[in-house]
DNA sequence: CCTGCCACTTGACCTATGTCAAGTGGCATT
DNA sequence: AATGCCACTTGACATAGGTCAAGTGGCAGG
């Protein structure tokens, strides 16, 4: 069926963990809202209440904060075939003290909040399929405080190239620094120390 | 039932969330270890599999890891009423990185990873249960970092005695230094600043 | 009442990383 | 070819926080 072209991606990752009848597809996928974002438009901004969950069909994302001196920090960095929300806010129903922003053009299936509960009383089994997600994105966050405090920048720096090998070539040194927790100057001269080393 | 007078702390826990039927009851329980722990006694140890879940009915742990110099960061804090485990050794089945251990004398109810398998085999809705309480711990996981990678070490402590008010008192100075990210001679230092102003 | 021990404090010094401002060098537009 | 922009680099200096070792002061056990 045509409908169902830009929803490949995200139905594949769906079926790594349950199995859904054709009925129970027609029904997710009329739940999905597909949305185009180019680059550096914010798919979230500061101040506002995250009730949407996306899922990348395309493209590559960050979420960050501004400090009081207004230098960004990144929390996250999410790439295709990933879920990103601002958890903080779409949990606890708060303002969004976070910035989404699309890295390069970008293509996102969205799932509202309610829709999700809706998704949940109709097809339970999503609960499923959402633990699974939130214990590995738990997992992985908790590797990443791990290392930021026990970590010098450099052994930062390592783990981030572990991690995101196939996508660090389309972010500037400035994001990479910001990422890993330090200023673009010591990344700068960090990477010169590596070097010659 | 006297069988379940341990249990009434999870009990309540889960009923805040799902409704479970006398015998779903009966069967969760006989799931549920229940274990006693002095002070100092690791529930976990670096290098083994955390192949289980605890919940607290009370006393109080922390999880940490040594770095390459032997300094203790800790990762999290758990008190009564709440879940602990290594979850990226538990989800990934890798060996763990951290110790966790009773800070107090403490009791737990123990759920292996297989039983909680069976669990959610035989009454799906714990899929829920724990979709939501890992979603919220998610969400306090991402504030963590944003907090590391922000805010200096004296707001880290400010949001340190928020988050934690009703057991700061449990922990020693240099547990806390160690969960905000300090040495124990800068967070003194630190303390005796604020103290002045 | 001593003795140890343990948490905490403090001093002197050290280092990783930040700040700010002035380059440099591509590369896209005209 | 000139222009401008942007990412990156670099120098000089500043500072948050670390290190190590020597106190101090409770308080528990004998």
């Amino acid at each position: 069926m045509k409908m169902t072209t830009g929803y490949e991606p995200i139905l594949q990752n769906v079926a790594k963990h349950i199995a859904l009848s054709e009925g129970e597809t027609t029904f997710f996928c009329s739940l999905l809202q597909e949305r185009q974002y180019h680059k550096k438009e914010y798919l979230l901004r500061e101040g506002g209440i995250c009730n949407q969950l996306a899922f990348l069909t395309s493209g590559c994302v960050k979420s960050y904060l501004l400090d009081q001196k207004s230098n960004e920090h990144i929390l996250t960095i999410a790439i295709a075939d990933w879920w990103v929300a601002d958890y903080q806010s779409l949990v606890f129903d708060t303002p969004s003290e976070l910035f989404i922003e699309a890295v390069e053009p970008t293509t996102a299936l969205l799932l509202t909040k309610p829709d999700r509960e809706i998704l949940f009383t109709r097809i339970p089994r999503f609960e499923q399929y959402f633990r699974i997600l939130t214990e590995r994105a738990f997992a992985v966050s908790q590797q990443r405080i791990t290392d930021i405090l026990s970590l010098p920048a450099a052994a930062r720096y390592e783990q981030f190239l572990r991690r995101y090998q196939r996508i660090a070539a389309s972010f500037s040194q400035q994001q990479i620094a910001s990422f890993i927790g330090v200023t673009p100057a010591f990344f700068s001269r960090m990477l010169k120390s590596k070097r010659s080393s």
